[in-house]
DNA sequence: ACCTGAACACCGTTCAAGT
DNA sequence: ACCTGAACACCGTTCAAGT
C-alpha cells in the first residue's frame, strides 16, 4: 500500500479549508508576508503565466521559501482560491455602490448605470481581472462564486423594486436573468481579447438591459409563476 | 543547467499542436483506440472527477498504456483540447440547423427558436457539458473558442437579417450582442447547479431576446456607426 | 512566532524494446 | 503499424531544524 496521503489531502480538499488561511497572521511582518504573497501571485500570472505558476516560483518571487507559503495557504488551491476572492469581493462591492446610488431612480437611468458598473468593475486592471478569470475555473469556485453571485442578485433585486417608474410581477426572477446576461456577456469579452467587442457592449447592452426591463414590468404576473 | 526540454515543450504548446492529433490512425484498430480514449477521458471526468483526470489513469480506464495515448495526442492539454472541440462543435452544428429552420421566420419565432436550440444544445448530457466546461479555461482554448463563436455568430447574423418582421442597422453588432448574452447566461447557469435556474432562463431568456430585438431593429442606423 | 529548504510521493512525458 | 512500461524531470507538500 503506498501512501497516498498527500495526493488525497490535495484533492478532498473541502471548499472550507480553501476559504481561510492556515493561519492568521499576527504580527506586522507575516501579515506583510502575505500581501508580498498575493502580489507575487499576480506578478508570476502576469509575467512567465498560468502555466508557470509554481508554488516555488511564487514563494521565490515573494522572496520567501515555500515553506513559508503553505504556512499561511494549505495548498496551492487556497492561495489561487484567496487571490479570487479579493477580485470577486470588490466586484460585488461596486455592484452594491452602483445599486445604493441609483435606488429609485427610473428603469432608463437604472439599465444606464448597472451596465456602467458592470463595465467598469470588470474592466478595473484588466489584465489582471483576465488572467484571475481564467483561473478561476481550475479551483473548485462553486461556493465562492454562488456566494458572490447572490450579494449581486440581491442588490439588484432591491434596485429593481425601488424603480420609479416600473413593477415587476417577479423581481427575483428578473434579476436572476439581468445579472446572468449581464455577468455572462463581459464574461465572454474578458474571455476573447477582441478588439472593439467592448464598445459593441458599451453601446448594446444598455439597449438589450432596458429593453428587457420593460418588457419584464409590462407583463402579467402570471407569466413566471412556476419557475423558482 | 538543468534538462528543462520536457517541461517547456509542455508549457510552449502552441494551439496549433493542440488542435491536431499527433499521428492519424490508419487502422481500424487505432481509431477505435482514439474512440476508446475520449470515453474513457469523459468517464474519469465524470466519475473520479477532473482532479483526479491523469494521463496514466486515462489510459489505464481505456485500457491501453500511457505510452499509446501519447502516440495519438501529444501531452494532455491536447486531449482535452480534443475532447472539448468535439463538444463545442456539436453545439455550433445545433445552431446551424436552427439558423436554417428558421430563415425567414418573424422575430418572435426566432427568439423563441433560437433560445430553444442554444439551451437544448447546451443541456444535452448535461454533466459531461458542466464537465467539460469547467475544464476549458485550463487550456489555451482561445483560438477554438474563437473560432466556434465566429460560426454561432454569423449563422445568427445570417438568421437575424433574415428575419420577416424587421431590419437591423447594424447586424453585426446586434448579433454579438445576442451570442453574448445568449451563451453568456446559458454558461453561467451550466456552471452553477441551482435546481430551477434552468427553469427561469427558459421563461426569461426568451423575453430578454424578443424585448432586444424589438428595440434593436426600432433603432435609428447612426447609433451602432462607432462600433466595429 | 515565524522562517528555511531538503526530502517525498505523485504526475506528465519519453524512448528503447517488443508484437 | 502499433503497443508497452520503466525511467526522468518537475511539482505540490511536509517537517525537522533554525532564528
Amino acid at each position: 500500500m503506498k501512501d497516498y496521503s498527500g495526493f488525497l489531502f490535495a484533492l478532498s480538499q473541502a471548499p472550507t479549508d480553501l476559504q481561510k488561511a492556515r493561519k492568521t497572521p499576527r504580527q506586522a511582518r507575516s501579515s506583510a508576508t502575505v500581501e508580498t504573497i498575493f502580489a507575487a501571485t499576480i506578478q508570476v500570472l502576469l509575467g512567465p503565466g498560468p502555466g508557470a505558476l509554481t508554488t516555488t516560483r511564487v514563494a521565490k518571487r515573494a522572496g520567501v521559501s515555500v515553506g513559508t507559503l503553505y504556512q499561511y495557504f494549505p495548498n496551492k488551491q487556497a492561495l489561487l482560491y484567496a487571490v479570487l476572492q479579493r477580485h470577486l469581493s470588490a466586484f460585488a462591492d461596486a455592484v452594491d455602490v452602483a445599486g445604493r446610488e441609483l435606488a429609485g431612480a427610473p428603469l432608463e437611468k437604472i439599465s444606464q448605470g448597472l451596465v456602467v458598473a458592470f463595465l467598469e468593475a470588470r474592466t478595473r486592471d484588466l489584465d489582471a481581472s483576465r488572467a484571475i478569470y481564467r483561473l478561476a475555473d481550475e479551483l473548485d469556485t462553486e461556493v465562492l462564486l454562488t456566494a458572490i453571485l447572490q450579494r449581486v442578485r440581491s442588490a439588484v433585486t432591491q434596485l429593481l423594486s425601488s424603480a420609479a417608474d416600473a413593477r415587476f410581477s417577479d423581481v427575483e426572477a428578473v434579476a436572476q436573468m439581468l445579472c446572468a446576461a449581464l455577468s455572462g456577456a463581459t464574461r465572454t469579452v474578458l474571455e476573447r481579447a477582441e478588439a472593439g467587442s467592448l464598445d459593441v457592449l458599451r453601446i448594446e447592452l444598455p439597449v438589450l438591459c432596458h429593453a428587457y426591463l420593460e418588457a419584464a414590468s409590462r407583463r402579467p404576473s402570471q407569466a413566471t409563476a412556476a419557475a423558482v
